[in-house]
RNA sequence: GGUUCGGUAGCUCAGCUGGUUAGAGCGCACGACUCAUAAUCGUGAGGUCGGGAGUUCAAGUCUCCCCCGAACCA
């Protein structure tokens, strides 16, 4: 923190693989809520820079383009736009949303391997692997199936059995044959690939994870189990023509793995680095990612926070680790992780081919996104995997937000425009239910902070709900539409106090469901400015409450949010699948 | 199989280092109000905190065993 108060505040999402547009449970486990808390210390007043980026090597990218008949590249091109606009539907503020498949994180990644060859880290290793004679090339482990050698399956892939869920190496596989051309005509050849040492990390890595004691137990208990099983050592190359070219430290092929590429796993949390760095040309500064990453160039500063589901949280704990680390290099490495159960459909998995859950292209053609923004923050899943049921998701839309937020902005702009000439009241003083919302205030904007910078999430909506609803309850306090038939003025007050608190509610609801803020907060008329969270604004309640100028002319705003009906949850539940 | 995390009101969940009558939201019942999207506000019913044993002056909160669920195992 600078003298100031004002934090720098590095971002990122776990990278949404390119093969497809992801459900609401893939946005539920690391974008949305990292977009959330980005939007939070942004209103805060922080400098907040939030990256992400589509995963693009790897086979099942190399198996869909070829399932779709089209070129690798121009199938991550689409999918990356479909990506792209599935993001921008939900709101998603990335400052970026890059590629891995750019050339940054191809530059990026061959340096990490050179230095970490030059440190000892990387060797190369022969090894036996299954060519196909009739392809003209060595095959990678999903690229050879056959019969598993445990359960006799016929078409277990190379790399795991899909029958009884063990692991394979494809060379054991029985009647092995190319699931490129079918061809049966392969033999095991001996040949060559990068090995990432991780053993020699080992306690290294432990040392660093033993001293980040403020991360969530989640992570925590991942990151030393893998240690206590012992970090082996990993190839980080693999027979494919797409990925990040395997090269020299002159830049030139290296050679012997002229058709090779660094396996995925290996360069795709460099993107993140490399996305800032796309990020830092856009913005037309092209050092600008260095702030951000080097701590010797003035990223030492910088507080760094990644979002994940569960199954990531090795990678970010222990394998980008050991490249971070291993390269003896000043990077920037992660101060706190938080990681996210998955969201289940009914209890039960995703599926497109079943017709369970909904994906995220879909869920806004239903509705707008700030309605599935706010389900999945309130049943974030966080202490363990959370169930998006249609019942529950109805309850929460129709209570929290129509009832509670949209009614209360509804009756109080409607009021004041039928009594009040839709203007702030000016008479009126403060009396004991204003003094009531301020002692309310002073204690639940507080608690929303600190679980926003906690990053419980549950909380957080749980928090701002309870601020929606005691703006009910100061209204029944107020009751300016009893008063307004003895003494106006004493109306006045409390249509005015609604007014700002109206105003308020749309404050704090920026981050979870930011569209409707916005229509709030227009409506109210409240300037770009005046929309932060900083600390000197909600520190001030009895400011906060009589903010809005005397006389400053509202509007009500259309119906923000509409009820979900019976029969849509049951259109939906047929469509999508449900109960169970 | 190993490991980890869970099992608290009908439902979804809070309950930090053990300590007054175990909490919230939804749902339900009753009442109030009428500005409002039949919204809101209040009151109430409802739990032997998965089961068993133990430690302690005191356990949902610690220990052990068992049952059930989920996840991870590169």
């Amino acid at each position: 923190m600078t003298d100031t108060g004002k934090r720098r505040i590095l971002v990122t999402s776990a990278l949404p693989y390119i093969n497809g547009v992801k459900h609401l449970g893939n946005l539920a486990g690391s974008m949305l809520p990292a977009d959330v808390y980005a939007r939070f210390q942004r209103l805060r007043g922080h400098d907040v820079l939030y990256i992400c980026a589509t995963d693009e090597h790897g086979t099942p990218a190399e198996l869909a383009a070829q399932a779709a008949g089209v070129s690798v590249r121009a199938y991550c091109d689409e999918q990356h736009e479909i990506q792209k606009k599935a993001g921008e539907g939900f709101a998603l503020s990335y400052d970026h949303f890059g590629r891995s498949s750019g050339e940054e994180n191809a530059r990026l990644t061959q340096h990490f391997a050179h230095v970490l060859e030059a440190n000892g880290l990387i060797e190369e290793r022969a090894m036996k692997q299954v060519y196909s004679i009739d392809d003209g090339r060595f095959l990678p482990d999903r690229y050879v199936e056959g019969t598993c050698p445990h359960c006799e399956f016929e078409k277990a892939r190379g790399d795991q059995c899909d029958n009884c869920g063990r692991l394979l190496d494809p060379v054991d596989l029985i009647d092995p044959y190319s699931a490129v051309s079918g061809s049966k005509n392969v033999e095991v050849r001996e040949t060559r690939h990068l090995f990432l040492r991780q053993s020699q990390m080992q306690d290294t890595i432990r040392a660093w994870v033993e001293a980040s004691e403020d991360w969530p137990q989640l992570a925590r208990s991942i990151a030393l189990k893998w240690l206590d099983e012992g970090l082996r050592d990993r190839a980080i190359t693999r027979d494919l023509s797409w990925g990040v070219p395997v090269t020299s430290p002159d830049g030139s092929p290296r050679e012997g793995f002229e058709n090779k590429v660094f396996y995925v796993w290996f360069d795709a949390p460099v993107e993140y680095i490399g996305a800032t760095e796309e990020w830092s040309k856009k913005i037309g500064k092209p050092d600008e990612w260095r702030k951000w990453w080097r701590t010797d160039e003035g990223a030492d500063d910088v507080e760094y926070i990644q979002f994940m589901g569960k199954d990531n949280v090795a990678f970010h704990t222990v394998s980008f680790p050991v490249t971070i680390i291993g390269s003896k290099e000043p990077w920037k490495l992660v101060d706190q992780l938080k990681a996210f159960n998955w969201v289940t459909w009914y209890g039960g998995k995703f599926s497109t081919s079943n017709k369970r859950g909904v994906f995220m292209d879909q869920a806004l053609d239903l509705l707008p996104a700030d309605y599935w923004r706010w389900y999945l923050i309130a049943n974030a899943p966080e202490g363990s995997d959370a169930a998006f049921t249609w019942e529950g998701f109805q309850a929460s839309i129709n209570s929290d937000l129509a009832n509670v937020l949209g009614n209360f902005v509804n009756r109080i702009t409607k009021y004041c425009a039928s009594k009040f000439d839709g203007k702030v009241p000016d008479a009126g003083q403060p009396d004991d239910a204003e003094a009531w919302i301020i002692t309310e205030l002073e204690t639940r904007l507080p608690q929303l902070v600190q679980h926003y910078e906690n990053m419980d999430f549950r909380k957080v909506a749980a928090e701002t709900r309870a601020i929606w609803a005691a703006g009910n309850e100061y209204l029944t306090k107020a009751e300016p539409w009893v008063k307004y038939k003895s003494s106006v003025d004493d109306a006045a007050v409390g249509v005015r106090t609604g007014l700002n608190l109206a105003a308020l509610f749309g404050i704090v609801a920026q981050p979870i469901i930011p569209e409707a803020a916005k229509m709030i907060l227009d409506a109210i008329g409240i300037p770009e400015k005046n929309r932060t969270m900083n600390a000197e604004g909600l520190g001030d309640v009895a400011g906060l409450i009589d903010a809005l100028p005397h006389g400053h002319a509202i509007s009500p705003p259309d119906v923000l949010f509409r009820k979900i009906e019976d029969d849509q949850v049951a259109e939906w539940s047929e469509a999508f699948g449900g109960e169970g």
